[in-house]
DNA sequence: GTACAATGTTAGACGATACTAACAAAATGT
DNA sequence: ACATTTTGTTAGTATCGTCTAACATTGTAC
């Protein structure tokens, strides 16, 4: 069994490796606001045990066994910030806090009765992909708002490392999940993108917001 | 802010001294499966702190912040129970592992939100008094089955120490909380109670299981 | 009231998880 | 290609929470 301390590790490693290929020491220590060298004791430890693959001054990877266990706490995760936003009544940006300390109870039976009350959600409440019970991840891949053209049509799928202050500031935008976007402007220097949406509100977000705004086209 | 671990500590000594009036290492250590010489360096440290009064060879008591913090933490355990059974539909003999680890995470609002949902309940599904949110706990005192005559009628109250075995017995007699007893013989060699409840049920009971159902007497 | 048992305390060790300081290797800029 | 910056590693230290061994005190039995 894995120390809360363990999984946490083991959880940005997963995320770092899923969104750029590679993890390093640095950027485990930035995330988890940890000293590097205390990060790299801690890959030599998940190393011995089978779920990090470590080398001297080589970029860190998971095993599948590693790779298995991250997605399972990924899993409770979100699993539980579904359940905190559609059972309990919190607002998606109130989550993510919660989840962090509740992905590390130990009880099967908790998480499966979460599951099965909330129908066996495919997605949390930012839209990002629950991982099966197997640590598989299906996920579709989407592509950041601001890689649209003026006249395409997208639809609102998921927020990107969503913060707290980003999801509060959607939540003034009433811009949701499932919503239909519509691009009417770009602008190339400021980088800016106008949007219309949800029964013809109009808005313009800067590059900081619509590249963390994952879409998809519709053809 | 307190490790899991000290809160821990403080609630069993809780426990402890609200059933017993005092607690000492050695009933910690039991308790908790813990050796006595780090129960005792962990009383200095809360001692330290300014939750625990501690002084070599004297019984332990809490200090006023102490019992606060401790029933705070109790608070947190028997929300957690209820929601569970309440709102998940768990079985009560389920409920107090995934308490043991739910009672430590740190967000008021979601134990508030709880609270909220569950109605604001004064006890647990065990029938333990939900202390208040300034840790105040007020609660009835009942009296074990064991201490009745043959002729008294009781109502079903709570139980006590409710440990899994014992919650899965009743279970399979179909004595629930709240039911209405009816002493109808009483074995004084071997410490046996016999009772009559929900329509006509009989069955004797031994003191093991006598001694640990509180109930109130029906005037 | 002395011996023995139970309980409590002190001292020293260890693993987990953090740190700082110092050094080594790799990447980068000019 | 060399100097500098960034990244990674090693070594040594600290705290928390646990242990065992040894010793001290208190309680109990005869």
């Amino acid at each position: 069994m894995l120390s809360q301390t363990e999984e946490n590790y083991l959880k940005v490693l997963y995320n770092l490796i899923s969104f750029r290929g590679e993890a390093s020491v640095n950027e485990i220590s930035k995330q988890l606001d940890i000293k590097m060298p205390t990060v790299n004791s801690m890959m030599k430890r998940l190393s011995e045990k089978g779920l990090v693959l470590y080398e001297s001054y080589k970029p860190l990877k998971l095993t599948n066994e590693g790779k298995k266990i991250a997605a399972l706490i990924i899993r409770k995760h979100r699993l539980t910030e579904m359940y905190l936003v559609e059972k309990m009544g919190f607002g998606w940006e109130k989550v993510h806090e919660i989840a962090e300390q509740i992905e590390h109870i130990q009880s099967e039976a908790f998480f499966a009765k979460m599951d099965e009350l909330l129908g066996y959600p495919k997605v949390d409440p930012h839209g990002s992909p629950i991982p099966d019970i197997n640590g598989v991840l299906r996920s579709e891949t989407y592509i950041p708002l601001k890689d649209f053209n003026v006249g395409d049509k997208v639809v609102f799928m998921a927020v990107l490392h969503s913060s707290e202050d980003l999801l509060s500031y959607l939540n003034t935008k009433k811009l949701e999940l499932g919503m239909i976007i519509a691009i009417i402007a770009t602008e190339s220097f400021e980088e800016s993108i106008t949007i219309q949406y949800d029964n013809n509100k109009v808005e313009t977000l800067t590059s900081k917001v619509s590249s963390k705004l994952l879409v998809k086209l519709i053809k």
